[in-house]
DNA sequence: AAAAATGAGTCAAACTACTTGACCCAAATT
DNA sequence: AATTTGGGTCAAGTAGTTTGACTCATTTTT
């Protein structure tokens, strides 16, 4: 266990955190780029994977962009045929958002090439580490909800 | 240990990893907000922090951006007394870039954010938590480098 | 000593991504 | 019937980035 009060020691932690998160998003990144699209296209199809038939409002609140910044890449989405909008049966209004079958193998696609680069940390750093680094990122998401 | 084979234990884990690094960058951008700084600032106090006395080029080398994208905050921050230039003695083209005072006091009120939040999750994974944490981080960071 | 290369800095144009504000339309709610 | 809501668009303004071209002083090469 290093030593948590030097500062050297404090911004090594950081760093390699910052290059591990840096990693894990490179390669996507990449794969979107080739296809002309971005991080913000990759976090609509990472919530529609996550929340199939999802509105659109629904979309705006976890993204926490303005409608107007949405607007763009997501009906590049819908053109590239890689999203489908419906209309909602229980209210007209609403759009549900979900994956074509393109889309579907898209978004496959790029989370299989971050979990291939997790594998490969997790087989060389070994199984405790591993729960390890998901108790700690957890910790870190929730802000482990003061009582 | 999760079971990586699982398309929603896999978002699962990428989300707790986005969430947490998020958690992570916030306290510091509120802050910097503040005083009407951002991110690229961050960055620059970071490597200026690890590396002092480095040169523009060197920076510019860490951060991966043009020298133009650099110049503006660069400027601010040597304008807002944060960081100081001075000319190299062995090579009087080189700029030399250290904290003044204030600035060391800015960079560490931000790490120590950082630390704060780090510890308080730390705490609550244990010991042996943090240290795959760690080894996890470094292995992604790294690439591995494989042989 | 002259020529070339380097480190730092600036100006300009183009592009991307985001914001707020003002609307419109259709459908649902009151 | 009036208001609210979900979705969408247009417009103007801002921030941050890029590439290209250029200056200046200093160092390195020839």
């Amino acid at each position: 266990m290093p030593d948590l009060k030097k500062s050297t020691v404090q911004r090594q932690i950081m760093e390699s955190f910052f290059l591990g998160y840096q990693a894990f998003t490179a390669k996507p990144d990449e794969m979107l780029a080739r296809r002309g699209l971005s991080r913000v296209h990759h976090r609509i199809l990472f919530f529609i994977a996550s929340y199939p038939d999802l509105s659109v409002k629904e979309l705006l609140g976890y993204l926490g962009v303005s409608k107007q910044a949405l607007n763009t890449p997501l009906r590049q989405l819908i053109e590239m045929h890689l999203v489908e909008s419906r209309t909602a049966d229980d209210d007209k209004r609403k759009r549900m958002l979900r994956f074509t079958a393109e889309g579907a193998k898209l978004e496959q696609a790029l989370r299989r090439e971050q979990v291939r680069l997790l594998e490969r940390a997790f087989e060389h750093a070994g199984e405790d580490a591993v729960n390890g680094w998901l108790a700690v990122n957890q910790a870190l998401a929730t802000g482990m909800t003061r009582i």
